[in-house]
DNA sequence: CTTTATACTGAATCTGCTT
DNA sequence: TAAGCAGATTCAGTATAAA
């Protein structure tokens, strides 16, 4: 990400480390990666059997202490490998972690008690979830993801028309709706079994990926499993650290990763976001005449007019400004889009400023294209 | 409900109390009541004013009462109010509170330490929320209740006939869609301004006492604002207790209260939902890889060509847009129907695109259905 | 009366670079 | 570090006015 000191350099890139989650993390540097995707236990209590994070059976004593007891282990497991991945983060990084109901609301407080800002709540809607078969609560349809930022003044990377774009070009919303990881998609064992208990489809971290990371950022998995997260960074042209403290989980997800292919570098391309877009000043427009001084502009509906002078500026009357900052004077506006505000007139319509300014930037990639035909030659 | 001992007789029923929250809960009698529901203050730290793309203003919540200084203290009030909702319930009671990413994870922690029993977590989608103006985030278009029984032992109800009912015969799930309270729902000062900034549709009331309660329950809302709670539970034939700290609030909802009448005794209400047309974003295909980010697709004469990129947009040259907009660009046509337009070649013969989404279509249905004949082994 | 255009609104942690 | 300023940014709906 731009700006931002990273220390990429010292990271083990594209493995899948074996080892206790923290203590690989420990040894891993500081403000290295520029993106967390986590998917912790559960600390699920199903069938009277309650597990701690570390896979052991705690003890079926059922009085309050104990429940008491076992919410303390988890929140302390909680905030070890949060304050490393907080560590981990450069400091306009975003981490996600995913969660149910029984381990998602210790996962937020303990995330906010670190510093980290949350973004959003993302609602993963299943879209075949596992029915309540006792009819006893409302079907559990759906999972948690929790977005945060590594603290309040992140500039973090959220790629707002790719997202659009993928939801028929309106914003996407806070809810998801996917199917679970089924078929061909699941890893299974010599027997057929599914090889993980809580794989995720391929489909939740292609989107992950694709809303707030960048092509060569780096992904830390903490919880690897079977790699689904290292597998889509893969396809994605994107970097990844895994790690897994289970070595059949390890091994299986390293070999998935072997098999995925990288997307060709021109098919990761998304819609680029206008604020990456080269930056271009309105008086070159003039200068290279794409308008002509003296042209004269106008609101969408002809309310107020100016005058475009040889120095990008615009006039109207005693008023002078750029085409910002007149078109919020002339609006008693706050602020104002000069490039959608002012129009010009051609063939008997009004066409919006910021029409010439993609005619200027069409024309110089149009350019680019020709010079770089040519290049194959000059080059040999 | 039944077999629980209860301490109804010592309650000021169906009337909204005057007053701060814990303070009145705590000269209620223990054991006293079936349910709550709790809508209580979310802590959102707005920090300046938010301006619509337009620059009008936006409304937000301002309100002196949803000012925390700290995360801390904003704890100590939440554990307050929810040991004394706990002292207040019956054994085999049951609690919803709201919230959004900002106090949903404080409120459930706290939930579990307190000894409360998840039961669902169950997201509000919103029909039509409020967009995200500056793009910086994924609309949030949803809250979050938490539902939780007293403690784990607890014989609470749930009305799961009646949820099955209204869901056109299948088990309500945890999402709900339900839109805001606007029109003339929505209860206006005299200048026809909304009197509170956060009142509650009544669909999500009537959906929670409906699963929950039973007629002639007793129902406790802390936090009743503009009285949805109440005016609910009393068109549904149960009773409530009210508090409410702003006395023009209490006024308000206890004359809402009075205009409200009470349903026949016989009048059951099972009204059957729509369920929703699922709509597939072109961009969900590629992210479940029915296509891959890459393939080429032509016009049924090869005459215009794209290639498919990973957020669902096609590109052409430097042309780049949705499925709809660049077939209508190419073909300089006011509109198109990329479904129909749009062909990728399978053994040797084109495709149109719409055939990928009646497939996404049909292999969500085969995996519900397999999801449901597999539940009796996953359940082993 | 019908249709179309315009205005308004909703629990929102809502910019980023240069000087 | 604070100020200045370029410039990016909205969906579903209801209510009212105009045609």
């Amino acid at each position: 990400m731009s700006g931002a000191i990273k220390n990429t350099s010292d990271l083990p890139l594209d493995k899948i480390l074996c080892g206790e989650c923290v203590d690989v993390m420990r040894s891993l540097p500081t403000a290295s990666v520029d993106c967390i995707f986590a998917d912790p236990p559960y600390n699920l209590q199903l069938r009277g059997e309650l597990r701690r994070p570390d896979d052991s059976v705690v003890d079926g004593v059922d009085d309050d202490w104990d429940k008491f007891s076992d919410l303390e282990t988890y929140d302390r497991f909680t905030r070890e490998w949060l304050s490393e991945a907080r560590r981990l983060l450069h400091k306009d990084g975003t981490i996600w972690v995913i969660g149910s109901y029984h381990n998602i609301f210790r996962l937020g407080a303990i995330l906010q008690d670190l510093g980290f800002w949350i973004l959003n709540d993302i609602v993963w809607r299943k879209s075949n979830p596992m029915p309540n078969f006792r009819g006893r609560r409302f079907t559990n349809a759906h999972e948690t993801m929790i977005w945060a930022a590594r603290s309040q003044d992140s500039k973090y990377r959220f790629n707002y028309q790719a997202m659009k774009a993928l939801n028929d070009d309106v914003q996407m919303r806070s809810d998801w709706y996917l199917p679970l990881c089924t078929g061909n998609e699941r890893l299974r064992n010599e027997h057929g079994l599914k090889l993980h208990p809580t794989q995720k489809p391929e489909s939740l971290l292609h989107r992950v990926l694709l809303a707030s990371t960048a092509e060569n950022d780096v992904i830390l998995d903490p919880f690897t499993g079977t790699g689904t997260t290292a597998a889509m960074a893969k396809r994605l042209r994107r970097h990844f650290v895994g790690i897994e403290r289970h070595p059949d989980y390890a091994k299986a997800a390293a070999e998935r990763v072997e098999r995925e292919e990288a997307l060709p570098q021109d098919a990761v391309a998304t819609t680029p976001m206008k604020r990456e877009a080269p930056r271009v000043p309105f008086g070159s427009l003039v200068e290279r005449n794409f308008i002509t001084a003296g042209t004269v502009v106008y609101d969408r509906q002809r309310r107020v007019s100016a005058t475009v002078t040889p120095d990008g500026t615009l006039v109207s009357g005693t008023q002078r400004g750029s085409i910002h900052k007149l078109g919020a004077l002339l609006t008693n506006a706050p602020s104002c889009n000069g490039w959608t505000f002012w129009h010009f007139e051609r063939d008997d319509t009004l066409v919006p400023l910021d029409a010439l300014r993609s005619e200027s930037l069409a024309a110089d990639a149009e350019a680019l294209t020709l010079a770089s035909a040519e290049v194959p030659i000059a080059a040999q």
